[in-house]
DNA sequence: GTGATCAAGTGATTTAGTCACTTTCATGAC
DNA sequence: GTCATGAAAGTGACTAAATCACTTGATCAC
């Protein structure tokens, strides 16, 4: 079987994919209204609809009311984090930390022997700014982190970083609220940086093991209020 | 400002969310037909629609044709794949695969601390299923890696794993054309394999770093035809 | 110039209805 | 009794035509 048509609007979810591809629209640019998009593709505005619904749950457009479509970051995202995230409970936070003292340490290795200029700069200046409040969301302290698989060359990397940081935003909250030590934060950031425009990657690696290993330590050792929900 | 009230089928999204979990469905439950939903929240049916599209896109629900809602693996899942992923070039393959190198050498070696008897089971089942051909999408071996991180005991390093693996299907495809030789794969799997069950994190490590290099050197070393589309 | 106002364009939602698919269960043949 | 047939009920898929609400930009008064 050669699993049918699908569904209609996953048809044209897939045609408009290919439509902003083909006329080469970028994060940020706008999108012809469903109105004509329904006539393109002789469908009803209803249809259209259901196929920028499913777009817009992957980040691949944005519908502002009254303005218009405006093509957003996912198209060029192979990782993402999903919106509907499961709840917060004490052993995901660890889980979080955890996975990330699997992944972070080796990417800051290769970081290290990367040594893009561009990048390093971007990183520099994401830790120069980790101490500012976090605004919509963006929170500066993580951003480091962002930044370091960036330096790593691998958008795939960077982007995973991305959707587990990103994932459980309120769980970082959390650890924040937790591990409000945000000195030394950022005195261990400023040593990562070091190692990494130093070429030195077994000194990254290790810097970042520890640092990630502080930010367990002192989770599983606080007691969470609402451990039980 | 708030940010005001979200668009009113992503506020129905997440009442269908909270309704699931309210009442405890799990995958492969139905949900209440599309009219009923509509006329609980007090909205219409295409209105409906455009919530429950939205979460078919994360794999939340499952709409099928004649037959009803099905709630989806999405549901306990913080990280994915992205439906609409980006083409195919030779520089995305070989990103997989150095990605994979940064992350799965850590898990192999988590999951030789961990040690869990059933999931070694599992595991040890993926292995002996690897030499056959994929059905439906499904690739045995490539299962062996997602059964690897599954071992490490981190939900989060499984879902990663997984999305990456899932991520680009078709790139995985072009790995196995060019790299076909499934007898060493198998064999190093096994190794692996044996190292996690022994418990010695330090050869599970190395063997699992090993396997991947091959796997880049080949791609490397390999031209690809449409390297230039 | 500056500011308010208005109109056009856009997405958001409604209403009503038709079509297509799947499941089910009763009917009937064997 | 067992199994196939087939109609019916329930479901999602889609259409059609409107109306509402928001944004934007141009226009116009000051």
């Amino acid at each position: 079987m050669t699993q049918g048509r699908a569904s209609f609007s996953e048809q044209l979810a897939d045609d408009i994919v290919q439509l902003i591809r083909s006329e080469s629209l970028g994060p940020g640019d706008v999108l012809e209204s469903s109105r004509d998009l329904a006539k393109r593709f002789a469908v009803t505005t209803p249809t259209v609809r259901e196929a920028l619904r499913r777009l817009e749950a992957t980040g691949v457009v944005e519908l502002r009311h009254g303005s218009g479509t405006y093509i957003g970051p996912g198209l060029e995202r192979s990782v993402l984090a999903n919106p509907h995230r499961p709840h917060i409970t004490r052993s995901s936070v660890i889980e979080l930390v955890q996975a990330r003292l699997v992944i972070e340490p080796g990417i800051a290795a290769l970081a290290a022997s990367a040594r893009d200029a561009a990048a390093l700069q971007r990183l520099e200046a994401a830790a120069a700014t980790a101490l500012q409040p976090p605004v919509h969301g963006f929170r500066p302290a993580l951003n480091f982190h962002v930044e370091l698989a960036a330096a790593s060359g691998n958008g795939l990397l960077r982007e995973t970083v991305e959707a587990l940081l990103h994932v459980r935003a309120s769980e970082q909250t959390e650890i924040r609220f937790r591990y409000d030590d945000r000195q030394r934060d950022h005195a261990e950031h400023l040593e990562i940086l070091a190692a990494v425009c130093d070429g030195d990657g077994a000194a990254a690696e290790r810097l970042t093991r520890e640092h990630l290993s502080t930010i367990r330590e002192s989770l599983e050792a606080a007691d969470f209020g609402e451990a039980a929900p």
